[in-house]
DNA sequence: CCTGATGTTTGTCCAGGGCAGAACCTCGAA
DNA sequence: TTCGAGGTTCTGCCCTGGACAAACATCAGG
């Protein structure tokens, strides 16, 4: 039996109240914020201060950097430019007119949708019910949507295009994070739905997929879309949610003896800990379980991993069970 | 238009494959990958060695931390008994065995459980059901008790003891992670499943709930199950998911024109941050809406903020909406 | 038993330096 | 022009060692 008062005690915090406090009041984020709501590293911000001059906080009562809201805009703009491709040394020093106008360029070009459900003013649409906070509506119309042309494509042709247009427009500052959010929500709702539809394979053979995020990608639509197309293929799914560690991962492959392991990435991982996690991965799963890896990080096309398989498009993945199947 | 080269630069990379494939060739890991392994922060990691010894990994080649998997291993342990209420001082440095006694030690005690549908053998079922990794089996054995003892029960009686059973089972190392992951996750279809079959209230005047957690609250179950209650009671609920920033919750109750916002924490997040958010979040919204807390972190009931409403147990939310009601 | 003051513990932050490896650039040869 | 080899720059992570606020523990005095 453990001492009552052990029990009791909160976990130990780190600095705290009154700092945060005054943070709040003075509408400033500290280093810690800003690392979680941008996705940059505290030292990547420390660095880029020292070298490029922004973001160049303030400081608290007790010297501690106090961030703005406006910067930390810009360095989520800034983060997805990144992502796109440009260099940080070239970006960071822009002031926020400039990023923008690069947004505009960067973003403008793949306009996607054309061959789409919904087509481009289709997407629009569906960004502007979003904006006007009619989550039902928007439920409904998905929904709608979901049953007119099944799941595959309302997965790939809708929910993947959309997830762009929604992105596109948070990066303009048209969407807020809650209406994110919102959007996010509502799509798992249907897509869970969609999945719950879905009857359990008779075949024996059809393959078990385990699916999950690394720690660290705490975003879960990719994994439900991969669900929903996999099931709909013929898998026998298990998904374990977001953010397993790496060794549990090996565990549940082996225990629920997983025939593909299927992860998802976005922007917001560190691009080495996607590259060193699959490698490892890779080495400690048994060579008959594969390794799939998709979503829209940028590092799972630019620097392939030995022994992984990674996918542009959802659309891919019927094609290469074909070929799992074909090649016993 | 982008240049294309632009396009096509690999994200930057910091150190990498070579020190990983040799880290990999000897079995240790990087700071980053015990960062990521067990939860504790890089800062953490290098201020216990310095303090207490321990973890004391070797040098790789360049002269970097390379942690061995049985020091992983040692502060899987440490990390769950501070969970639990230890202070790193004392058991930081305490050999492995200690370690495993005063686990054992420390969870033996509140076996709750005893007035609830399942009954103490049932919920030993479930854990074990849980640890036959039959996702299906489950699934369905969790649906078969929500349609016998409806929603109301099925949370409170059922989803909310497992829960309780669950996190003792992990503590006492008797649960892998991935088996916890696969239990949410079946959990959270089954309640969303039922959440779908609440039909939408028709009074006008039925209260509208916002529903989320704050940024470093990850876990969303609590959240789930709250709307099941709240929903069956007749409210309109919206959830935001997990982690809206504070300042979206505000946007998002004016948006919406919520009369609740209803938030769930558990004991993963900083009390700090649970005390001084909710506090700051109850003066930045209308005096109107309503602020409600809930969820298992010991820090809601030992340090009340002033206009905020703390539950301690789901089963209250429906007398306190009736109270609600009875004010107009 | 409570209460306040004092000492201890603890996680995070800071500065500034160093480094490996990818990205980029230059330039000569085919 | 295209291509490859070599050198240079860029970039993010890691390191050391110091500091500090908040929370915890202890203890005297009422």
């Amino acid at each position: 039996m453990l001492s009552p008062k052990l029990l009791n005690v909160p976990l130990s915090p780190p600095r705290g109240t009154v700092n945060d406090r005054s943070r709040l009041l003075a509408l400033t984020l500290s280093i810690a914020a800003v690392e979680r709501d941008t996705g940059l590293s505290k030292d990547t911000l420390r660095v880029w201060e020292r070298r490029y001059g922004f973001p160049s906080p303030g400081r608290d009562a007790i010297g501690e950097r106090a961030y703005t809201m406006p910067d930390v805009e810009r360095l989520r703009v800034i983060k997805r430019l990144l992502d796109a491709g440009h260099r940080p040394g070239r970006i960071v020093p822009l002031p926020l007119n400039d990023l923008q106008s690069l947004t505009e360029q960067t973003v403008d070009q793949p306009v996607r949708g054309a061959d789409t459900v919904l087509g481009i003013d289709g997407l629009r649409a569906h960004v502007d019910l979003i904006r006007s906070h009619d989550a039902r509506r928007l439920r409904d119309e998905l929904t709608r949507l979901l049953s007119r042309v099944g799941v595959a494509r309302f997965v790939n042709e809708v929910v993947a295009p959309l997830n762009g247009a929604v992105g596109d427009a948070w990066l303009r500052g048209q969407l807020q994070v809650f209406e994110e959010h919102l959007y996010t929500e509502v799509v798992q709702v249907v897509l869970r739905g969609a999945i719950a539809g879905v009857p359990e394979p008779a075949a024996a053979d059809s393959p078990r997929v385990l699916l999950s995020t690394f720690p660290g990608e705490p975003h879960g639509l990719g994994l439900l879309m991969a669900e929903a197309v996999l099931a709909l293929e013929g898998c026998r799914c298990v998904s374990l949610g977001v953010q397993t560690p790496l060794w549990d991962l090996v565990l549940a492959a082996t225990a629920l003896r997983s025939d593909i392991v299927a992860l998802s990435f976005t922007g917001c991982m560190n691009p080495n800990q996607v590259a060193d996690g699959l490698g490892e991965l890779r080495t400690k799963l048994p060579a008959r379980v594969a390794l799939w890896a998709g979503g829209s990080a940028p590092v799972l096309h630019r620097r392939p991993v030995q022994g992984v398989q990674s996918f542009n498009t959802l659309a891919d993945l019927p094609t290469a069970l074909q070929q799992r199947r074909l090649q016993g």
